[in-house]
DNA sequence: CCCAAAAGAGCACTATAATGCACTTTAAAG
DNA sequence: CTTTAAAGTGCATTATAGTGCTCTTTTGGG
């Protein structure tokens, strides 16, 4: 996944919850500014708050090797 | 994926490539000193930096919908 | 069309990630 | 044990993520 559809997955998570991100930032602890210059694809989310937000969304971040297609 | 697996998964795979931090650095074009902190567990990487770790690691960042267990 | 709630943006400041350089420690080879 | 490459660390500086406050824009009901 790259950047771009990390971001959809998370605000398409968050709609799908019902919950606003106002929400999100208190259960979160991420602070509602950031959390609303990353849904609009401005700024550079560190891991610590990108698993916060994963975390309170009942999201799972999963690193795997790369299959490759031939 | 907690932060720890995270750091784990890519330091196996660097050392499962072959490949020194060193090199890593250059090809990623993160710091070599931002990777050296990064796998020794220190400080809080940038996504922006995450993803040039995995792309230059063949390995691919998933975000998924955590299953419920019970 | 109106209104209210939610989302997005500008500005300014603080905290900290990113980085370079030099030095120390660790680990593998001989 | 010695040598040497790779990995880890302290310090200082720069760039930028994180944040609050305020204001604007968008969106969904009615």
């Amino acid at each position: 996944m790259h950047f771009k559809e990390i971001i959809a997955t998370i605000k398409t998570r968050r709609k799908s919850l019902q919950v606003t991100q106002e929400e999100v930032s208190e259960l979160s602890g991420v602070s509602l500014r950031t959390l609303k210059q990353f849904e609009s694809s401005k700024g550079n989310l560190t891991m610590a708050n990108l698993q916060k937000l994963c975390d309170t969304l009942g999201l799972e971040i999963k690193l795997t090797v790369k299959e490759i297609h031939r």
